[in-house]
DNA sequence: ACTAACATGTAAAGCGTTACATGATTTA
DNA sequence: TAAATCATGTAACGCTTTACATGTTAGT
């Protein structure tokens, strides 16, 4: 199995879901599950994502072009590419998240601002992970419907809660 | 004000509390506060990030070799530099984190793998964030003797709660 | 028919890491 | 004094985004 970063990991294992699926409709799908605790790749990063993971003979792709002149790539996980995913699902070592965390940073550098301007900043923040939290209760929801998801609406609910714990340290601080 | 990444505003910031600072100890000392809540660039970006402060104009640098052919090169803010951080913390607009969580991303996979491996995963994962718990917790304690370090105290105690929060939802998963 | 939004990509540029090179310092 | 580690970078490469180009569809 070649050593690809986790992204790559990411977009082959959506692929796993479904049977073909476009670059565009895998980019819609990957803002509803996966921007909750991955940041979701770019549209053009995705379709050389796809590019690569063809070359390694992890899926392919045929043209669908129904009367028109201008047709739409459509990709499926091969063989190959469901054994990939499956061993770097088990098999790969547990390595710490990612985090970017802007607003701390800001407060990391709070002798810099005052501490009205940081309370106001941490109020903005705040709001936005209150948004973030009942969006993800929304799809966690909409994820019981269909039983197939059952992994997807574990993560979701994990989410929900990060974001909730989230905003109450914000609050704290 | 240019308009610079994250990355670039992190290391100028740090840039704000010492008089003059090398590279190579500005990354050990960004491994030290910043990587908790903000992922800790590489030697090279840093060597790199210093350069383009200069370009900027928001940093000097000069050469200091005490009697060695190899000098280091060591930086400081302008006033310039000053006044662009201050900006930027102030009146930034505050963006989401950025996060790519791959624990989460195997879970909400984990059709491909099974509940047993599943479990394993998450308890290995549960040590490592018990570990930098500790750690941050160890720093944050650290910070209490520097009364300049009351911001950094500050961030140090939410890092601290916030892997306390993580490990409680990994164990409810 | 016109416009706005949707859809599908490519190209260029910048962000960020890994690998490499090399000098200085400690330690066995 | 040899080896290991610390320190200071550079070069090459790959990841990722932004900007662009262009065709298609839906609303007015």
């Amino acid at each position: 199995v070649v050593n690809l970063p986790p992204t790559s990991w990411a977009v082959l294992a959506m692929l796993s879901f479904e049977e073909e699926i476009s670059g565009y409709d895998l980019k819609k799908w990957a803002d509803w599950s996966l921007r909750y605790f991955y940041w979701s790749p770019s549209f053009s990063q995705i379709y050389s994502e796809l590019k690569k993971l063809e070359r390694h003979g992890y899926a392919t792709s045929r043209v669908d072009n129904d009367n028109t002149i201008r047709g739409r790539r459509l990709y499926k996980i091969t063989p190959a590419g469901r054994d990939a995913i499956t061993t770097w699902t088990n098999e790969a070592p547990v390595d710490p998240p990612v985090l970017k965390h802007h607003v701390m940073l800001r407060v990391m550098f709070g002798h810099l601002s005052s501490p009205a301007r940081l309370k106001e900043i941490l109020n903005d923040y705040i709001a936005e992970v209150d948004a973030l939290e009942r969006r993800a209760a929304i799809d966690s929801e909409a994820a019981k419907v269909e039983p197939g998801w059952a992994y997807s609406q574990i993560v979701l609910q994990w989410a929900e809660r990060y974001y909730a714990a989230e905003r109450d340290l914000a609050r704290a601080a």
